[in-house]
Formats: structure tokens, sequence, C-alpha cells
DNA sequence: CAAAATTAGTTACATCAGTAACTATCCAGA
DNA sequence: TCTGGATAGTTACTGATGTAACTAATTTTG
């Protein structure tokens, strides 16, 4: 490393975008490796069982909704879910096209570990950042979360 | 959405980690389609593009370093790069392992107007995250890449 | 200097992803 | 009530990805 840019027009590592992606990919490798290791988990299979985990009885939807993924991963993850038997489906009789989804007792204590490992992650995290630092991550975090429409792309719901 | 929780045990939202991703995801999202569109190109295509355009000369393992890709992701860009011909590649005579890899004139330009609209986000971005903030978020980004071991993972350098 | 280990880079294989097309259900309006 | 359109969810197809095995060149070591 030590490189020095040729010229002074373009420095990807001072893009925000660049780095904030670097970041990310940087930390969620290492709890991606957590329940792919420990379970042989997908990062969709993981985020739907923690959506169900956290929100309760969900469909696939509202999964798609709440964790910003393709219905087609979520798809796919609840039937990998649904085949270990850590959820199970119920038809809505209100509107037959959708189904409830929710955990059954062993997804709960699958997803009680995984999130007690993630709170270890992100409390390490935290103490490794040191408090001033973890501070302003947040409240940048949250001014990126309440960006609307700060261009023109739309959102990832299919 | 504005979905409670079901116990105070466990809140995604207030991870670190996954907060981060979504910030990320959302922001790059954005750009992805920019040089999906207008070139066709993939994410590991883009940013070999952009490292050799920022750092001239390179060999595909520096690229690697650089970027944190995956040598086969980088081996594959490199390909497709050049059978664009947008960069040219020259065996290392002192060592005829590795090859030199340069941007054509033809790649200096697409890399050129892709910066360009890579600049305008990221003013984009600190506008809309406005100055406060968008130093609080380089402060902490700062902070997350001078990390090291703050757990045992390790890179991603193949 | 020859054998073993290392390194740069490519590729076969299996898995994972998104687009678009599909089924089934519901709803709105004539 | 029937027809057109919207919605929930699945799947076929194609492209992208990582692991591991591979080739070829170099360095290390005895």
């Amino acid at each position: 490393m030590a490189r020095q840019p040729q010229d002074g027009k373009f420095e990807l590592e001072g893009f925000i975008p660049f780095r904030l992606n670097q970041a990310a990919e940087r930390v969620s490798l290492d709890f991606a490796k957590l329940y792919r290791r420990a379970y042989g988990m997908t990062r969709p299979q993981w985020r739907t069982l923690a959506n169900l985990g956290q929100y309760g009885r969900l469909t696939a939807r509202e999964i798609c909704d709440l964790s910003m993924q393709h219905k087609t991963k979520v798809s796919r993850a609840v039937a990998d879910l649904e085949a270990r038997k850590w959820l199970k489906r119920t038809i809505n009789a209100e509107d037959r096209r959708e189904e409830w989804l929710e955990l059954t007792a062993k997804g709960r204590a699958v997803f009680s570990e995984l999130s007690a490992l993630g709170q270890a992650q992100d409390r390490k995290l935290r103490a490794a950042l040191g408090t001033q630092n973890a501070k302003a991550l947040e409240t940048a975090l949250s001014a990126l979360e309440n960006l609307e429409n700060w261009t023109d792309s739309s959102a990832n719901r299919g």
C-alpha cells in the first residue's frame, strides 16, 4: 500500500460512499463468518430469521420492506428456514395470497444464540471505536437513514 | 413499517454493524446503477478501473490489496476490461509471473467520466448530510479504518 | 544446482443473485 | 358478476461469486 494517487483530480479514499462501503464490508464480513460457520446460514437467511425473531409474526412482503431485501431472496430464505423447521407458515385466511411466518421454538433458540453473538460484536466494535467515535458514527448513520430522495434512485422492494 | 420489536432484548436497528450495512447498501446501490446502466459494468470492474485510473500502472495483486477484492474477481474484471480494450497488459520481464496493467486512452476516458459522476454523488451526499454530519461521519470512518484486529477475522486477499 | 515451497494469475465447479415470467388470489368498477 | 388490474409469492434462466484446484514462474534451502 502507501501508494500515491497520480494526481489530485480523483481520490477514491476521500469519497464517503467508497469509505462507507469498505467499512461496512469489513465489519459485516466478520459476523457473516459466524452464522455461516455455526449454522451454514446465508445473509438473507440470517436477516429473515432476525426480523422474525425481533418482530414476531410477519409476512414475506413485510420482511422485504423491513430488511430491504429483494423478494426472491426472502422467498428462498423462507424456504430454507422452513426446511430446517426453524419457522412455520400459515396461510392468512383473510387474504389467501399471503402467509404468516413465525419462528418455531428451535428457530427462536437459534435466533437467541446468534443475536447474543451479534450484541457481543456490537459491544466489541463500540469499545474499539471509543465512546466519542461511536456516538459520532451513530449521529451520522441517523442522518443517512433520514435522507430521502437525495438522488432519483428507488428502493429494492420488487 | 413503524413496527415495534417484541421485547427489549434485541434491536437490530440499534446495532452499528447492521446500520452501517444498510447505509452503505443504500448509498452504493445508487452509483452502481450508474455504471451498470451507462457501461454495463459490474462492481469489481468499476473498482478495478478506478484503481488503475487513480494509481496508474498496477499488477492484479496490487489491485487486490488496494481494493480488498478477491483475486478471482480482479482476474475476471481485468479480462473483461481488456476485452473492451480499456486496459492493456504487459508481462513484467523481471518477474514473468506478473503483468503490468494500464488503462488505454479509452479506459482513461471512461474513468474520467465515471469519476466525475462519482464526485458529483459525493458532493450531493455531503450536501444532503450537512457539514456537521459529514464531518462526524468522516471522523467515524477514519476510526473504523484504523481498527486493527478488533476481532480475530482476517483479510480478503486470497 | 536441484527439489520444495511460494507466488501471480486462471479456471472448473457449485452456489447465489436478480430479471422476468409465472400462478393464485383479491379488488375495483362497469 | 365478470373483466382488468394489482398484489403475494415462486421459479426458470442467466450471470456473478467463492473455494479449491490448476499452470507457470520464482525463490528458498539444503
